[in-house]
DNA sequence: TATGAATGAGTGTTCATTCAT
DNA sequence: TATGAATGAACACTCATTCAT
């Protein structure tokens, strides 16, 4: 189980781990300049598009110079691929606590409760995450940028995950209808998720409840099959 | 009825039409070489990403001249407009096609197919379209592009579509929650229809049914209610 | 013969034709602007040297726009590889009439008058050639730029013909020691020349006559091994 | 004598003296970190020539940080300068030794080699010497970089060597042919001896052979003048 | 003092758009 | 009108040099 789990969380982080800097900052000042460079990343993306955060707009944005950016990261993209593994990182903090040891126990509901509410919280905090990580273009060229790369990869992982926790949920369950189920469960939530986020106050929790109320019907099926488990005496039917 | 399929579809033809065109080519002969045109724009995106689709590269997969590309468009963007204008066009016919005018009479699923099915078609045979137009990015910016814009209107239109289908399915819906419905019908339609286009030649019918029947299970309790008063007693077909 | 000659002779022109060009200019303009973008780097040079040729500064010398030179060449090197190949042109040229058909019937001195006197001429009249392509500078690195590569081609083609010139002159000298005088007599006559160009007009004459005397010096020894030749009837001995 | 042979060797050392070093380090450690910035400069020119000897190329290689180069040197430039100082130090020893005290009695064969042999292994020696420093390439801009300053001054002290030598060799020679003498034979000398060093192993006996006997050739006319005097009547000597 | 981060002017290159032919 | 050249603003990236720690 435990490995079942590490195996994609070490997928995330792996991601492009090697020629992400071209110097590992040494000194705590040009750390803290990196983190700085990533926030305003982050900021220039959320505000303008992936397409506006160019060099000199990110180093504007952190109050730096242009040839800062170059002293840390080997070239733009790096920057970008730099956040999305700070993204990365943090998704795989909110998988390992999401996706629970022994989900058996637990009813549908509350195990998407426990998956989608750390990450609609997520990307109500990550503005530039969903702008460019929250979307479905796919490969398509040889050219391919890193953020795109790992862009996938994230996505990916994330539908490994699923993969994983419905093959335990209901072992009886084809792969390839597990994983087919993974892929829409993680396309659903990444759309309805992404868009939530930039929806209206008033209207966040009912897109998130009927986020969960569609995931549910589609999942019932699939994972509740054994509904009439034996180890359950007491009644406390968690789903009627 | 016909009114009311009218105004979004009018809504998304008339999106830029003033200065889409710096001139109306009016000879077949412009009106060859506009398509030709886009076509090339179509191609291009869908091989190489929006970012590939220089006024060159467009004008070279056209085998055209860079200048002729602006004696029809008044600028890059214009072409990006124009096609997604032609998919709008399409994309209003197939809606005319699939909105019935009196969905009264007709079980969700039939409903359904009618709606998805041609769009499904219709992602497979425009991969253009899935990489620009169906994304889920959002406006954040005034110096938005064209391409954007019109995306978000794309979207819009079929939501207004959707809004108005399930207002006349069950008028008791509050309009709030009927529009956040069609939201995330659109939302999640539009997702797994791009990803489909992209999968494997296998998964792809398996992933149009666990679509349908994500949005059937989806929409159920919230459009069917009316029908099944008079037949109350016995069946509850709702769910086999 | 003319086998022999046509082999080295080609060997300078196949030089870096393929992408020197961006695109092969089509409109007459094009072509003068290309001639004038090699005059004004090879002025550049002249007066400032390669480092000083800049893509800005050469398109300032053309009184063109930075990015009219990329319209042509695909990169800054490119424009350099074409003005070497422009040279390699003239020299082929001046070789093919240097280099006389049947070499028997000739003195040395005669000889070397005909190639070491066009050559002289040359480096008099473009001093960007002597300033890049007449160096010793050899490969060290596989960052190769184009001007080097092509000066080190240039060079060898020239050793090349006067190895094929002296093989014909004396069959008997070994293929080794061939090509080694063929190779001393370049070097020495590209660094002799070069300095000549720069020498002041009163030096120029005796750097001449200094540069063949040491060469005839050297070659006797080499080449006139089978001085008593059966079919020169009358004395008319050229030299001593 | 001793002054005639002084005054070239001191130009060679006095150039750039002033502000070659910010500032003049006593320690040894100073000392050594110079020469360890000195060795790294060689080091990195020799391999991947001087346009990559920058300065953090330089402390790289140096295992110093690039701040401490500009503690020793005012920028860039000195590095380089300094580098040439050391190699003209080198050069004035050898000089020292290699230009005998009364070449009267000499023959100028063992002249020749005197002078040639210790060169030649100076060049086998340093790469980046020949890689810089052996270059014909001459001065014709204000903004010429000190290496290129240098190295005209080191080839020029060798040039005033020479003609000295040549000056005590054979009195009666006009100083304008001397000294033009001197320059050919040493930019001849440089041509050849910077090839040989890159040339196969198997080749490099023979070419310092043709070089000497090249150098003999070329010299002989012109300095054994007084020697020739007494067997004036039979022979016909080539030139006179 | 030694280290490595900060700076910004400069260079190569792209590309939308205009223009001459 | 169609073609492809001309233009220049923008962007990525480098590197000598200065500076903070």
């Amino acid at each position: 189980m435990t490995d079942e789990a590490a195996t994609p969380a070490a997928a995330i982080t792996d991601v492009e781990t090697d020629d992400a800097f071209r110097r590992r900052p040494r000194q705590s000042r040009g750390q803290k300049r990196v983190e700085l460079l990533l926030d305003a990343a982050a900021d220039v993306i959320a505000e303008h598009g992936i397409d506006a955060a160019t060099a000199e707009a990110i180093a504007i944005r952190a109050r730096t110079a242009k040839g800062s950016l170059y002293q840390f990261f080997p070239n733009r993209d790096a920057v970008l691929a730099a956040l999305a593994l700070r993204y990365a990182d943090e998704m795989r903090a909110i998988h390992e606590r999401a996706f629970p040891m022994d989900p058996h126990g637990m009813a549908l509901e509350r195990l998407i409760d426990r998956i989608v509410n750390p990450l609609a919280e997520f990307h109500d905090r990550n503005p530039a995450f969903r702008r460019v990580f929250a979307t479905i273009e796919g490969p398509a060229d040889d050219t391919r940028s890193a953020p795109v790369r790992l862009r996938g990869q994230l996505f990916d992982s994330f539908v490994d995950r699923l993969d994983v926790l419905f093959g335990s949920r209901n072992p009886k369950l084809p792969a390839r209808d597990r994983r087919r189920a993974a892929l829409i469960c993680a396309s659903v939530g990444q759309s309805i998720l992404a868009r939530r986020s930039r929806a209206p106050a008033a209207d966040k929790k009912p897109l998130l409840d009927d986020l969960k109320r569609m995931l549910v019907g589609f999942l019932q099926p699939l994972l509740n099959v054994q509904q009439a488990r034996p180890r359950r005496t007491a009644t406390k039917r968690v789903k009627p």
